[in-house]
Parts: C-alpha cells; structure tokens; sequence
DNA sequence: AGATTTTTATGACCCACATCATACCGTTCG
DNA sequence: CGAACGGTATGATGTGGGTCATAAAAATCT
C-alpha cells in the first residue's frame, strides 16, 4: 500500500530461516579472520537504512547478527525483495567487487550488529584465502542461480506456476535442515512477504494459494502453508 | 509464435554487441592459459543446442568466435533472454562453481568455436591466478548487477519503463566504444529481441516504441531506435 | 529484378491480474 | 476484557497488455 512509503513498519522473516536465498549455514568469513583485517562491528537497528539505490559500495558487509533486506521500490511504492540475509551471510558485494552502485536499497529488519570491512582489506584478504575466495563464488554463483529462476518465473509464467516455483525452492532450502528430505515443510512466510518475492499482489497470492489448495499442490494449517 | 519451438532459425545478435550484457572487451582468460591448463576448442554451429536447462555443468566455456544465447522456454514457446555471450566471455560458470544444474538453456547463434575447461583444471587455474579470479568475480558481479535491475523492470514497472531502463543500459554499453559518451547511439536489436529480453511481446514493444518516440525520450531513424 | 522471409505496424478483442472496498480472524497489549 | 493491529479473505470493477488477424515495409535470397 502506498502509506507504506512513508511509515513503514519493517517485517522480519522467520528466524531460522533467513539464509533462505542461500544455502549457507556457516560464516562466510570467520570471525577471527574479520578482525586480523580491521573489519568494525557495527550495530545496526532495525528499520535503519545500511544504503540506499545507486549509493557508492566502499565496505564488504557481512550480517553478525540480526537481518538484513535488499529491496527495491518503484514510484508507487511497490517492493520487489531482492534477498534477505541473516548471521553469517555477506550482502551488498556485487557493488563493491563489481564497481557499480548498489542496484537496490538495503534496510535493517531485525536489530543485531554488521561486520564492515573496507574494500582493500577484503581484496588482501580474498589474496590470502583461496579457499574463501571460492567460497565467495560459490555465494554469487548461487544468488545468480536464484535470480535466474525468479526471473524466468516472472517474466513468463502465471501466479500459480511463479509461487509454486518459489514454494518449492523454499521447501528445498528448509529440507536442508530437516532429516527427512520428503517430509512437507511449513513455509513459515506471509502472503505480503511471497508477494514482494514474485512481483505479485497480496490478493492475487491469496487466491492463487486457495487455488493451490484445492488442486490439491499444497495444504493448509490454519493459515499456514505446507508444501 | 509458438511453431517456432519446432523449427526454429536463431537470431543472431550484431556483431559488434555480444558483449552487451558485461562491459568486457577483452578475453576473461587469455588462450596460452587456457592451452596449458588443457581446454579443449570445440566447433559450434550456429543453432546447436551447447546444454539444456538442469543439465549438470563439467566444464569451463568461453566463447572463442560466434556467439552463444542462454535463455528459457515456457510451455507455451515464450523465450527469455538470460543472456548473450561473444568472443572472449565465459558463460554458465555459476552452474559449474556453484554446483548446480543449469538454470538456462544455451544455444549457439552465430557460428564459431568454443573453449571447454574441465573443473578441475579451472579451480586450479585461478589459484594460480588471483587476478584472473578477481576478473571472474566481477564478471559474476555484472551480471548480478544486471540481472538485478531487470528483474526490478520486470516485477514493477510498466513496458515504457521497461524499454527505458534497457535501452539505456544498452546505450551505455555501446557509449562505452564511442568518444563522446553524450551521444546518441542506435540501439541495434529486434523489437522481438528487446521484447525477449524484457519479458514483454513484439506488439507490445512497438507500441510502447512508438510511444516513447511521440514523447521525445527516442528518435525513430527508419525503424532504427536512437536514443 | 523479382520472390521470399523477416521485421515492423496497427486495429479489435479479451482476460488475467491489479485495484478498491470491506470484513473477518487471531494475536498482542494496555 | 476490549481495543488495536497485522494478516487473511472475498467480491466488484477496471484496465493494461496479451492475443489474433492482417498488412506494409525491409531485408535477404536466387
């Protein structure tokens, strides 16, 4: 809703799930290594805007603790999320290894701190580290993985076939996690939050789910969808 | 339409602009490396079908002459564009790093020879080469960058803006080659290639074109878009 | 030069999804 | 407890851009 411009209220996502867009489940850079390299823990609050579109990247940014969007809004305040990064994950590196400003904003959603590590530094320590370095790659690669798809998916295919897609890919992040690989998951999500994701309307996410329903492609528990 | 699933004839892209979606001029990694470290030069023929969508990834590819399109197909035959890739450019490198099976097809549109890398040996030529593996990286980082701002266009915004961003973004690429960078350009692509590549239809570019023209933000030479 | 194919163009129609309005449900908090 | 709020739900309405048909203009081929 356009209100949300200008009062809005930042939703955090599900805490065990904020590596969601990326496999990770450790630091991408260990603590000890952050410090050798003069990396500062900043605290960051939630609703407080790290940077916004096109501002000049100087810092790799890696989340310590608390969560991070990268979103972008367009004149009517429409929000496209473009990731969301918790403990551990790096964000913004595009920009700063790339050389281009930041292609979205990014806000703070859950209050922690943030590891900021100046340009140089990093690129020495990147030197020192192949294995890292790889590591790195491997986190871009990934992120390009999950941007292609949400792109096919937006560009070509209809509500139901888009959430179904995301649906799926949140089931496979969550499994992950859990022994049984077939078991049904929860996808611990609001309507709002996949909306923002596939560039739909809350309402047309609702009725696309009810639909989804009925197809018999999902269940649900209360509200809650289990995919 | 949807008969060209079957019998399809690619399109190639201008010469002189395969390099439209990353700002390389020159090769990612140069020939003698890619000798030493056993690459392979494979013919490609204009329409072969280089790998499929969820194929495994095993090597390295870099475009040695002609030029390779990566793009998805829906059910009904709708393309679109990933990316195009021409001399000197690697493509499908996230599949191979991150481990994961393609997210696009890829298809060879112009008629040449392509680089073939095993993994191994390219893991092992960038730790032998920071900054060739710092190269990468940005590479990577240009297309999320791109692919960033398109998915923004396409999740949001209307046709014109759409067409604005890319044209722009196209215009900045080609600038890149020119003196003065004030210039006007002539955006050197199809409506069915700008309409693949923003997930819109030809239709729908035209109009949107002609628009644009009657608003002044482009000029029409003969069919030719200058902006 | 003429024939064929590709690209651009334009009108008519229509439908999926956005938009708007309104209400209900569940949770939190004073 | 009741108020306030965030999330879910659902109908009514409208419209942007997809779809289809048809043709003119360019480009390509022989």
């Amino acid at each position: 809703m356009s209100l949300s411009i200008i009062i809005w209220v930042p939703m955090a996502y599900p805490a065990d799930l904020f590596n969601f867009l990326i496999r990770r489940k450790r630091k991408l850079i260990p603590t000890n290594l952050l410090r050798i390299h003069h990396a500062r823990l900043v605290t960051a609050r939630k609703g407080q805007i790290l940077f916004e579109e096109r501002d000049k990247a100087c810092d790799f940014l890696q989340v310590e603790k608390g969560q991070v969007k990268m979103y972008n809004l367009n004149s009517e305040g429409q929000e496209f999320t473009q990731g969301v990064f918790g403990p551990g994950e790096s964000f913004g590196e595009p920009a700063l290894l790339g050389d281009f400003g930041y292609p979205s904003s990014a806000m703070v959603v859950e209050s922690g701190s943030i590891w900021r590590l100046p340009k140089p530094d990093f690129i020495s320590l990147l030197k020192e580290n192949f294995d890292l370095h790889l590591n790195l790659d491997q986190v871009l690669c990934k992120r390009l993985e999950y941007k292609s798809m949400i792109l096919t998916e937006v560009s070509t295919h209809n509500p139901e076939h888009r959430l179904n897609t995301v649906l799926n890919y949140l089931k496979l992040k969550i499994a992950k996690k859990s022994d049984d690989k077939n078991d049904k998951v929860i996808i611990p999500f609001t309507r709002q939050q996949l909306a923002d994701m596939t560039g739909l309307r809350v309402e047309t996410v609702i009725r696309a789910i009810k639909k989804m329903e009925s197809c018999g492609t999902l269940t649900l528990e209360g509200h809650k969808i289990r995919i």
